[in-house]
This record gives C-alpha cells, sequence and structure tokens, in this order.
DNA sequence: CGTTACTTTGAGGCTTATCAACGACCGTGG
DNA sequence: CCACGGTCGTTGATAAGCCTCAAAGTAACG
C-alpha cells in the first residue's frame, strides 16, 4: 500500500511550476473543498504562488519570521514546533501536517510566526500571501468564511491535542496518536491500515509529551498484543477496535 | 489587593443592561482595543446583546450546542473544558477566561461547540451572535482583522499550553500557570503579585494535566521556599524572579 | 451549627524518565 | 565494492516523579 510520502510523486518532481492550477489539483477536495467552485479555483489559482520543494530539514520559517505567506502541504509532511520560550535546547513538536493541511496561520495574530515550521521528508507547498488572501476574502463571503473555518480548526485541533497530553498517559496518546493518523489518511483516500509514518521516533515522543524510548517501547508492546505491525516507519493496524480499546482503558482516573 | 473577582462589581450588579454601549465599557481597552474608534464603538453596540449574569456553575453553552454567539467576558471568570470524546467521566480543563476574553471561536469551523463553557463565579457576558458579527466583518476591514487575531490569538494560546504540557514537570507547570495569571491580570490593569485563583484545585489541576494532591503539593513547596503566598484561593507572588527560576531549572531535559 | 465539599498531608506503588549499551540503517569516502 | 562513522531505534536496569488511595483538617453553605 502506498503511503502519503509517495503521493503522486512524479507529478511532484516539475520543479517550480509557474501558475499552479488549482482546479486540477488533486488535492483541491480536501484542501479547499467550499470554496473550489467554477469561478472560485481560478481566482485561487491568482492568489497561489509557484509550488516550492522542500528537502528533509528545511525550514518553511521560523519562529520570529514576519508573516508573509501561508503554506499548504502539496506532497511530503511537514512538523510545527515551538521552544518553551525559556530555555531554547529542547523544542516542543505541536502537529504533523499532512497533504492539504495549512501552515502559519497562527501567525496572524502577532503578524509574526511564533513557531517554526521544518520539512520532514521532500515535500512540496503551495504558498498564498497572506495580505493577498485578507484582502481578497474581504470581498469573496466564502474565502473568508473558510479561512475562519481553518483558523477555528486550529484551536480545535490543539484543544484536543492537549486533552490527549492531559488525560492520557503514555498508551492511550501512542494509539490515538496512530488512529488520528489513520483518520487524517483515509480522509485523503490512502490506506488507513497501513502507512509509512515519516517522523522519527523523537519526534513522535515530542509531540506526545514522552520521552523516545517510551515511544519504542509501547510500539513494541502493541506488536506483542497483536494489535499493530511495526517496521521501522511502516505501521499496519491489525486490530483498530482493540485499538479503540486501548484509548477506553488506559485513561487516567 | 482586589482581586479580578470583585472588578467593578457594583457597575456589574445592574441585570440585563437592555443596550450596553460599548465606548463606555471599562474593558475597551483591552476587549476591542483596535476595532474600537469613533464610529467603531457605536457599530459593536448594535451587534452586542444585552449582558447576561451566570452564578458559578452556570453553562455559557454545553459541547454539541450550535454556534448562535460569542461571549465576551465582562466580570467573573469561565472555564471551558473538553471531554476526550471516549469517555464522558473525565473533562479536561483547556483554559481560564477572564473579563476581556472571547468565548466560542473554537465553534466556528463546525458551527457547534466542541467544547463547553462554565462559569467559575458570578460572571457577566456580552453576547455577540456570530451571524451578525461575520456579516458586519464582511464590510468592515478592521473588524474582519480583529476576528482573524481573536481566532490566530486561541490557536497561539492552545499551543503554549501543550508545549507547556509537553516539555515540563509539575513545579514549572504550576509556576508557569501562576505567572501567566499575573501577566494577565496585569494586562487589565490589576495587581500582578496578589490575586485570587477563583478557581478549584481540581481545575487547576485539571488544565495542567497533573492531580489534585500534586497542584496542592507543589504550592506548598513553592510556599515553604517563600516564592509565594497561599491562603486558600488567594496567592501573593513574593519572589517574581525566583519563580522564574523554577521554569529554567525544572525543564524536561 | 451541622453537613458537605474542598484542600491538605501522608504512605505506597506504578508509570515513565533517565542512563547506558547494543544493533540496524544510511550516507560517505576510501 | 567494502569499510567506516554517525544517526536512529531498540532494549535493559535503575530511580525519580507523580498518581492513587486513605484520612484528617479546613472552609463553605444552608
Amino acid at each position: 500500500m502506498k503511503a502519503v510520502s509517495f503521493l503522486d510523486e512524479q507529478a511532484q518532481e516539475i520543479p517550480d511550476r509557474p501558475s499552479p492550477e488549482c482546479q486540477n489539483c488533486h488535492l483541491s477536495a480536501t484542501c479547499l473543498p467550499e470554496v473550489v467552485g467554477q469561478s472560485g479555483a481560478v481566482l485561487l489559482s491568482s492568489l497561489v504562488h509557484p509550488n516550492r520543494t522542500y528537502r528533509p530539514g528545511d525550514h518553511l520559517y521560523r519562529s520570529g519570521d514576519r508573516l508573509q505567506k501561508l503554506f499548504i502541504v502539496k506532497s511530503g509532511s511537514v512538523k510545527t514546533t515551538s521552544t518553551s520560550g525559556i530555555s531554547v535546547i529542547n523544542e516542543q513538536v505541536l502537529r504533523f501536517h499532512l497533504p492539504g493541511d495549512a501552515l502559519g496561520l497562527d501567525a496572524v495574530a502577532g503578524m509574526c510566526h511564533p513557531t517554526s515550521a521544518v520539512a520532514l521528508e521532500k515535500t512540496v507547498c503551495c504558498e498564498v500571501p497572506f495580505a493577498r488572501l485578507e484582502q481578497m476574502a474581504s470581498t469573496h463571503p466564502q474565502l473568508q468564511g473558510y479561512v475562519y473555518s481553518l483558523l477555528s480548526g486550529g484551536v480545535v485541533q490543539a484543544n484536543s491535542a492537549m486533552t490527549l497530553l492531559g488525560l492520557f498517559n503514555a498508551p492511550p496518546r501512542v494509539t490515538a496518536f496512530m488512529l488520528d493518523m489513520s483518520r487524517r489518511l483515509e480522509r485523503r483516500g490512502l490506506c488507513k491500515t497501513a502507512f509509512r509514518m515519516s517522523m522519527s521516533r523523537a519526534e513522535i515522543a515530542s509531540h506526545l509529551g514522552l520521552a523516545t524510548e517510551t515511544v519504542s517501547r509501547t510500539l513494541a508492546r502493541l506488536h506483542d498484543y497483536g494489535l499493530i505491525s511495526v517496521d521501522g516507519k511502516n505501521i499496519v493496524l491489525l486490530d483498530v477496535a482493540g485499538l479503540e480499546a486501548i484509548l477506553t482503558a488506559h485513561g487516567r482516573e
């Protein structure tokens, strides 16, 4: 089963395509569903900058950078991270972004990125100048509503991540992480039971507020129970019902 | 030193004021700073519903309710909570909202509240019908930008809360919580070193992903170190520099 | 003034972080 | 092509932090 990182890889190879045509984009269903209409896609095409390719470790933006454009992952994957502000040595992985996901929305409030974004693998992104998006949104109610949804959805997502860290211990955290990945991949038309996790164990651990070793051990235990199959970054969910049972069983209190 | 819960209490006593005048509101500086201009405040007054008073434990809205209006805390305090979706027994406190804070923004994406909001004490709120706010924002760029900021700020806030849970253990979590309260109160023109925490220990614990007893013990230890003074819900920050040192010292590797 | 809920304190045990070592994989350079 | 170093992942042992249970003390409320 093909993994997300290999999604339409050949189509993405074309470097710096001068004028992306959103109406032909394979992501249009997940990326801008309500906005892309007969004329909507054409409008958006005028907004979207040429695609740009990033290599693993490349920064899309760094914490402190001025907000100029938003990003939409077209292929590959990206992590957003924040430092505590106190010590710079340690960073928290806030979220992993898959194709269709928007990045940089948290910079709107201060017009300056509070987080950093780093490509996890070879990644292609669309770029949307925020000033022009804001301008165009003011004359296109549909687009405005979509921007609201994006921003609001970011709050919902962050809240559920916080709930995961607040209510659950290690096993359900790791389990919920995989089930969440599964759901997000399914929504993109990819296989929901077998996939490749492009991030390192350390990045998963940071995202879940755990130590690298704990993530490794938890995956091993889930494997022993016959719930998953683990081969490096490749994961197969063997017993989804069993995994969901972990969530109900291992909550705190 | 006056605490936030007693802020202008007499002025708030007036029940169900029929037509709130934002230009006279004592919160105008913190609540809608950029929007309230000569004409802005008048416009907003036409948006804002009569104030409503809540008693401790009253719900402003419940998870699942349809989004109809946003809320702005005028006096008192509110907690927003979410359940894991798996088990209803346990709830996670996402945030405590002080006067000037907006609530309900996370409902925009699904037009339905994903969280619940409960008053912690006697609380007065302004209500803003979302449909009319959206409508008016489309014709008033300043207001639109403000709504963007509110939403984006919600993401930033949620991310920093997640970073706190992900990177720090108990002592810095409790410390950061108090320092955050201090900053937020200072921004409202209240005393930043002595204040009343209207929420229970259990609610603080839930917010910080800890057990009630751990919060209690941590506060006791900070008291022993001479960093704070604790008398029930009343807190005095005795050594802010010392508290900030806790943050740098007790981070997880 | 009694009842209830909340808070504090103590003791014990479990989860998980930490330290350490080993093996696997990958890219590099010989 | 193989040897090499480095990063990453796994596994084990240990200990620390925090959760849990339990009980007493305190504040809040009718």
